[in-house]
DNA sequence: CTCCAGGCGTTCC
DNA sequence: GGAACGCATGGA
């Protein structure tokens, strides 16, 4: 495994020696929804009540704007997953889609998506996150959420790449939602989410649901306890775990990647197979279809 | 205008 | 147990 080079400036951490690793294909394949390009070429956004901003000059480099050594170590490299060795993990994924991937689709899409990391991001805004996307669109559930971290999320100040000052509002926090109520919720244009959006967060609040406790039960555990929630099905829990508690053999279904595995495994694909990497597999195939076999969207 | 979106809960057989 | 249907809203 190659290793990584950290080295850090005020107020920027720069890694080099980067691998299987790009940053725009991370933040584009449907993960993660308070991230967007910016117009100087880096893509910026706001995670863990931070702003921070991502730059890739070169396939090897990463630059982190915003970032201090210690929320480098903290927050940001276990966040975009730079501790894991993909290439390792890639090799792992085909190793165990071969019994069933005569057409070698899965090496496709991890040709196609090769920079994606299965981000490791915050399970609470994980959760809301997924009971927004539900029967919804990429623009409109980052608009929801934006309405929601607006409106309810804690304000703080910090300066643009340009130089300006800008306010921006970190996620709001369960009992900031659960405060607000449904009604509040709903008026946002949420429309039938409202009540689930504020069933989570009532119950996370309230202390019904304890998220750090069910990071560390077993993965079908976890689930069940997630699945208490209303508005919370077996995929919207599948993506809690595997984008928020990195529970990467957690492998979401989705139409589109119910879509692929028609498509390509027609009956011989055993998802229980695929092993501990089963989730990115599915990230990249999801990406692959998205891009490539059933077009952009 | 119509169709549909990284689903889920309810209702019906 | 599992197939249909409604849901709020707005993007395409």
């Amino acid at each position: 495994m190659s290793s990584i080079i950290e080295k850090f400036e005020p107020g920027k951490a720069v890694v080099t020696g980067l691998s299987d690793f790009d940053i725009t294909q991370v933040f584009d394949c449907g993960q993660c929804f308070r991230f967007d390009p910016d117009p100087e070429g880096g893509i910026s956004g706001i995670a863990f009540g931070r702003r921070v901003r991502f730059e890739q000059p070169q396939a090897d480099t990463l630059v982190i704007h915003g970032a201090s050594r210690d929320d480098y170590e903290r927050i940001w490299k276990r966040y975009l997953a730079l501790d894991e060795d993909y290439g390792a993990i890639k090799a792992d994924i085909a190793e165990k889609f071969t019994p069933f991937d005569k057409a070698g689709i899965i090496c496709a899409a991890m040709e196609r998506g090769g920079g994606i990391r299965v981000l490791r991001q915050e399970p609470w805004e994980t959760l809301c996150s997924f009971i927004v996307s539900q029967n919804n669109n990429m623009p409109r559930i980052k608009k929801i959420i934006a309405a929601l971290s607006e409106a309810y999320g804690e304000k703080f100040e910090c300066k643009t790449e340009a130089g300006e000052r800008i306010v921006c509002s970190a996620f709001p926090t369960p009992e900031a939602l659960a405060e607000a109520g449904e009604q509040a919720i709903y008026a946002l244009r949420t429309g039938f989410r409202a009540k689930y959006i504020f069933d989570a967060a009532r119950r996370v609040a309230e202390g019904e649901i304890d998220l750090e406790a069910v990071a560390k039960l077993p993965t079908s555990e976890a689930a069940a306890e997630l699945m208490k929630i209303k508005g919370v099905g077996i995929k919207v829990a599948s993506c809690v775990l595997l984008f928020g508690f990195g529970r990467t053999e957690v492998f979401p279904v989705d139409v589109w990647v119910r879509r692929v595995l028609e498509k390509y495994y027609p009956d011989s694909l055993d998802i229980s197979a695929l092993g501990r990497y089963a989730g990115i597999a599915q990230q990249y195939l999801f990406y692959y279809e998205r891009y490539t076999a059933g077009g952009t969207r």
